[in-house]
DNA sequence: ATAACATATGAATATTTGCTCATATGTTAT
DNA sequence: ATAACATATGAGCAAATATTCATATGTTAT
């Protein structure tokens, strides 16, 4: 009940299972893609970002109460939230010298949802 | 039409809008949950560890297919299925000196699948 | 104009991380 | 037992990244 036809060469440069590796091969998504999505999940991939977005599903907030409730530096958000800017995750208004950030993506919500099940289900 | 009662007082240790701060407070989950949430998302955040992942959507793998696959070396494979070990996102099955491994989680998917909505809808 | 302040940003530093190289482990065939 | 092979792993290196520090920018109040 094992697969029959392997081909069983050798690991480095050739090949072991050709039939698979070539079926595989077409269902791939392509490269780009595949660097996109793992590009985004880079941005969710950090504890103060993740609590900053956490945050603003909440409410929006300036930077200064995002520094204070997270109990960080004024300039460590900042350059969060320059990050989170330009995978276009958050967007700003500026009230005088205050610049208030908000959610800009309706999926973030879900996709958080998705991996805290994952975190409950492995108990 | 603009927040009234902000107790303005000083960006650097002290509050000012004291009252969504502690209401965004009471809404964050709890520290650890947001730490391993961004741990996760840390694991999805790499270019060769989505590729292995999309690879064993399609079929169970043994290490020197995906090699093969995605033409890189066995070593650095098997460096990335240990973290995708640990993440708990793989499982394997020996036979012989052959290792398969195989997805161990069922949200991947529709994760990733959102994920890539992001992309898209970002145009 | 000047002082106070919110935010942004560049440079430097420390840490993390992905890969390579060499080698270890464990299995199969002879 | 020995050789061949699939996989795992530790050490080292290079690149990426998060934060700090100092300072720049732009706004408001005086």
């Amino acid at each position: 009940m094992k697969d029959t036809k392997c081909k069983i060469v050798k690991c480095d440069s050739t090949i072991i299972h050709e039939d698979i590796i070539n079926a595989v091969k077409e269902s791939m998504p392509e490269e780009e893609r595949l660097y996109d999505l793992a590009e985004i999940f880079k941005v969710f991939g950090d504890t103060t970002r993740i609590k900053i977005l956490y945050a603003l599903f909440a409410s929006e907030m300036c930077v200064c109460d995002i520094a204070v409730l997270l109990n960080m530096t004024q300039s460590a958000i900042s350059h969060q939230l320059r990050v989170l800017k330009q995978a276009r995750l958050v967007k700003f208004r500026k009230e005088g010298k205050v610049v208030y950030y908000s959610l800009d993506d309706d999926h973030i919500k879900q996709i958080f949802d998705q991996g805290l099940n994952h975190i409950n289900e492995r108990r």
